[in-house]
RNA sequence: GCCGCGUUGGUCAAGAGGUUAAGACGCCUCCCUUUCACGGAGGAAUCACGGGUUCGAGUCCCGUACGUGGUACCA
């Protein structure tokens, strides 16, 4: 059964994802724009992004690559953007200010907005005068408006000298009273909302530069968008566009909404944000942000140790799932299975454990070859340096099931490539006597004979010579894993012993022994 | 305050009037493993509350509570 909001196919979809250039990205942001991208992809779609920095005060240098950088990390590659370019650039509003004016002089024309030449003291002591009014609402709409210094109450010829005077202004929406405005959200199902709770919202700033409303509206139509999905945080303001398609381009042009729930902090509610990662421990970014100013690094996803499969991946299951059990998928699973309308209503707790859950799962079945270079730069970072690329891929599939993150691959793994740093002896130390260390003794002495160094072989002339020695294999294993990795942990000793070689071992137990001594 | 949206175990969630209310994470027990992990078996724990509608409500309706978002010349 083909979707309601599909019923127009002869329309290509487009989508857009539309960040702001203004600070590191957000899971949440990364979600949006993964949703985005699914419905593209699944559809036959172009994914565009859209770079919406309007606010000239909260643009912060290096923003806008950086999200690149994270969109390319989680592999959401959109196929017009300022940085490829298309057929409706250019991509960033900034560069598209003209534009957006003509749309605000037209809506003027038509009666449907305004000019307002309020300076900020003035809405100030209108919203202390309604404050003190005990008026329920403290918005500049129609109740106000003609008691303001706007083109509504001033007469024609005042306007025009004002506006030939070059006083600064900007160009309101008239939101009529009374009015419904109904729509339809493709999570949410029926909306609608009341006028007259709107308030005549700015569409051009003073500055020249639209409000996010007019710029989302014109630009929606230029690029041809058929389906707009964005944070929750939108909905309230959803009758303002709906009333601007209205006027500008049509309704029947305007694409189908979807408004996503929120990701929730883990404790108490709330949206997540950055502080709550920073107090709980755990990364909010998709990847680190060095903030330009202060400096200050905020951790990201990728750089302490998830897989961009799983961080998309975990991304996708919270607030959405396909109604079976399936908890694991892969982008191209995600593309062919993901659907809008089955996306939660209601906001979802981040869980940093399952988190890692996801990362782990997919480290289990990671393909090491793709992951040799990172796993070395860590060993690197840690003072080691790998020079057989081989050894390293067969250690990383030795110890894959005990990594979460990526950095686990050192913790689990180091072992492998130097003698442990401290050996904890104190499990063993109580029942260590003369017996047992006669018996490694004599170990080496075999070991050292062998030709053949292998797991098998080694397991089995250690359990020969335990059983000469009249001593139980059990208590034996425990001291030899200890003495080669140096702690209760780790695959198979005698894997590692054939793993690091005849003179590695031999060095480790008598490194050891000595100890206990 | 006003407007909107939401509410199934601790968390993510399945669920479209009739189910012993799935499954996953986390936690606990046991098995496997002479370590850890993986894997396997099991356990504790839930429909926010109150009214309706109905033979029957987690599912539909209305209230209440709680939460959350908005209420900027920010997005």
């Amino acid at each position: 059964m083909p979707s309601s909001y599909l019923c127009n196919m002869s329309k290509k979809v487009r989508v857009r994802f539309a960040p702001s250039p203004t600070g590191g990205l957000h899971l949440g942001g990364v979600r949006t724009v993964l949703f985005n991208y699914l419905f593209a992809r699944q559809h036959d779609g172009d994914f565009i992004v859209r770079i919406e920095d309007t606010d000239q005060n909260r643009f912060v240098k290096g923003a806008e690559a950086y999200i690149f950088e994270c969109l390319q990390w989680c592999g959401l590659n959109p196929d017009e953007s300022v940085l490829q370019g298309g057929p409706y650039a250019p991509y960033r509003q900034s560069e598209r200010k003209e534009i957006y004016r003509q749309y605000a002089e037209q809506l003027v024309k038509d009666g449907r907005a305004y000019y307002a030449f309020d300076t900020p003291a003035e809405l100030e002591r209108m919203r202390d005068l309604l404050k003190t009014k005990g008026s329920s609402s403290l918005q500049y709409d129609h109740h106000v408006r003609m008691n303001m210094n706007n083109s509504l109450r001033l007469l024609p010829e005042e306007t025009q000298q004002l506006l030939d005077a070059g006083t600064p202004y900007v160009v309101r929406i008239k939101i009529n009273p009374d009015e419904f405005v109904p729509f339809t959200d493709m999570i949410r199902g029926e909306i609608s909302f009341d006028t007259n709770a709107v308030d005549d919202k700015v569409l051009l700033k003073a500055d020249g530069m639209p409000t996010y409303h007019l710029a989302v509206v014109v630009d929606d139509f230029l690029m041809k968008i058929t389906h707009a999905f964005r944070g929750e945080e939108w909905l309230p303001s959803a009758p303002v566009h709906i009333l601007l398609w209205q006027y500008l381009f049509g309704l029947e042009n305007m694409p189908q909404w979807a408004h996503l729930p929120l990701i929730l902090k883990p404790d108490g509610n709330g949206k997540l944000s950055k502080r709550d990662g920073d107090r709980l421990g755990f990364p909010v970014y998709a990847m680190d942000w060095a903030d330009p100013v202060t400096k200050e690094i905020t951790k990201g996803f990728k750089e302490i140790g998830f897989l961009p499969e799983a961080f998309i991946n975990l991304l996708a299951v919270l607030g959405w799932n396909d109604g079976t059990e399936q908890e694991i998928f892969s982008m191209e699973e995600l593309i062919a299975k993901f659907n809008i309308e089955k996306v939660h209503k209601g906001g979802a707790k981040f869980d940093f454990e399952k988190a890692k859950w996801f990362n782990h799962e997919w480290i289990k079945k990671l393909d090491v070859s793709h992951y040799a270079e990172r796993v070395k730069n860590i060993f690197e970072s840690k003072g080691i340096t790998i020079a057989d690329d081989a050894y390293l891929k067969k250690v990383m599939e030795l110890v894959k099931e005990r990594c979460t993150l990526l950095p686990d691959f050192f913790t689990q793994g180091n072992f492998f490539f130097q003698a442990p740093a401290t050996v904890d002896t104190t499990s063993i130390q109580p029942k260590w006597d003369e017996k047992k260390n006669m018996f490694f003794v004599e170990l080496i002495k075999s070991w050292q004979l062998s030709t053949l160094w292998n797991s098998g072989e080694l397991e089995i002339s250690f359990k020969e010579l335990a059983a000469a020695n009249q001593l139980k294999t059990g208590e034996l294993m425990l001291p030899l894993r200890l003495m080669l990795v140096g702690g209760k942990f780790g695959p198979g000793v005698f894997e590692i012993a054939s793993a690091i070689g005849k003179e590695s071992t031999i060095k480790r137990i008598e490194y050891t022994l000595a100890l206990l001594q």
